[in-house]
DNA sequence: CATGAATGAGGGTTCATTCAT
DNA sequence: AATGAATGAACCCTCATTCAT
């Protein structure tokens, strides 16, 4: 694997196991099996290192957001492979799950802007899908926009946390379906409920 | 005002603009108007000032929730008046509220414990009112519990996190009545719903 | 027991515990039942606790010294009670032997002359007891002055020292006898006693 | 030079002037002209170089007393020469005779074990020579060795610590023979002597 | 490109000393 | 006289960053 690479995970290794600040440079060179000095010539300083986890790691993943609200037509199967995939990717690389939740959640700090870019780019996304079922008739059309990508974005972020902080020990993505019908369906009582009031 | 107060609040309000990392001793000092020394009057180290922060500032909220959940009788009223509660405290102080959400969604760190079990206290109130409205029959029984915890507690969450990142400009509670009425009906359209429209 | 005595007994236990640089003023003011402030009624500083201690407790000591060549009227009887009053005196205090030991062996170090000036005093008085010998004909006259002060002085502070590093577990004032007789006869084998061996 | 020993040669040119406690790692770093953070390069902390100091400075001077035991045949001669080359020693590099005198009589401290070692190191060698006197007959027979050791040795270090105490101004291995008479003779008079007078 | 020894600013923490009560 | 909370200077140590090799 190029150096480059080879560098940029081992960063967000350490930085998963310690957090980025508690991670020293020297760490992250040894988990790399390279010279200290070699880590300056493709970061321009620590914080670059996280800056460019999110300029280059994390942006491939939300393409495959991207393809993944592509392909099915109606907005609940468009939502419920957007999960998937967003379960499925923060499985596949449990490293980059952990900084990434740790950083999103930070609020002062460096790559802000990278970090806000991002998580509004998946909640456009989630717009899109919301207004598509609005136009389906699939989606309730007396929604709080704002608050449905909240909604959404933060519920499945916090059974991403979860995982996480249970040591990744079940498989997250049998999370997706269960978490899709809560979205669409609620917790509310079922049909039979409804007819009686 | 007592110095262990003045202390403890300089610190969160220093934490909150900067992070933990990132604030120093002296800062703190400043803020609370107070020699470096001081500090390590009232902490046994800088480490200490979060660890009593989760232990004496949140465990107070985390009693209003109670309070909160225990004067409504059904599980909807009682969720909504959580919610109401929640909101309500993270918008009164703001300085609480962003420490809180950075701390919590970091993974290694120092009170740990505290945290988790904090969260958890959270996630068994949700619990116990979820099922409740499971006897009444409000409340689907063919939910998975452990989702549906960290379904609700992560909306809040994020709900609570756009409010911060906005720089708390709007106003927060007003947030309650339609996030519950997500947890409760969904995103999904109810027939009526479609008639009319 | 007054207030200044209490103090200086707890410091001397202290520094004897743990070393002068080591000790804190807080742990003084703690063995000696007092708060930390009122230990600069009676010392100026922390160093002046050392001083003071050289001045009034170790001198006291030497007055006994004084006492203890002033009884017998022989040389080596003079001796020999010095040097047994001395391991005495030592024995009996074994906080001050500990300070008292470390002290005179820095080097640069406040209260220097106070301790030299005891060192010196120490050495006077061997010298004026070997000069007598020497007068009644029972110390040879080949020798050179300034080394049988140190001679003497070193070897009695080795066995002290032996003794305080052994924890003080045996009998320091039965090496008297034995020690004076090593500095009368010397280890060199007497043709008498080879003989009767 | 190499770096570590400018820094331990600095170190102990500093402990020799102002004391362990008293020493500042910067003013270490000005003497041994380098910055604060090279020392941690070569000394894990400010304790570790006075630990480093007696394994490799002092353990070398030990080597060159068993050299010195190790040349002559009989007990006198090696006793003779034990001292002269320690004197020869300890006169040779003055700050560490210093450091050494300083910190072996100190009794709480790090590096503890290491002192008593050395400290027995030196006495058996003492005992070896002694017996080996006893077994030629011209050490008596009747001395309490543990005695022997700390009346040597004791002395020794006395003249050393005079000598530092003196600036270091006269010198001190002419003190070597007239030191050995005095073990070996002892100061009473001999009969010869006695008659003469 | 790569190295890793060297740097030195910066921060957490200690503790002798003061002083209002 | 006695207290002990408060002070803040001082110090050890870390670690991001540089640069000669």
């Amino acid at each position: 694997m190029d150096k480059y690479q080879r560098i940029l995970d081992a960063a967000i290794s350490v930085f998963a196991e310690q957090g980025f600040f508690q991670s020293t440079i020297a760490q992250i060179a040894k988990e790399a099996g390279v010279a200290d000095g070699t880590i300056y010539l493709y970061f321009k300083n620590k914080d670059d290192i996280l800056v460019q986890f999110y300029q280059y790691k994390t942006r491939q993943i939300f393409e495959r957001f991207r393809d993944a609200v592509g392909q099915p037509t109606t907005a609940e199967e468009k939502l419920r492979c957007l999960i998937r995939v967003h379960l499925q990717e923060f499985q596949k690389d449990r490293n980059m799950a952990i900084v990434y939740q740790a950083e999103t959640h930070q609020n002062r700090r460096l790559g802000n802007e990278q970090i806000k870019e991002m998580s509004k780019m998946y909640r456009d996304i989630i717009s899109e899908v919301v207004e598509l079922g609005q136009d389906e008739g699939t989606i309730r059309k007396d929604l709080y926009m704002g608050l449905v990508k909240r909604f959404i974005n933060g519920a499945v972020d916090e059974v991403i946390n979860s995982w996480i902080h249970s040591g990744g020990q079940y498989d997250l993505v049998t999370m997706a379906d269960p978490l899709v019908d809560l979205f669409i369906k609620g917790i509310g009582g079922s049909s039979e409920a409804e007819l009686t009031d």
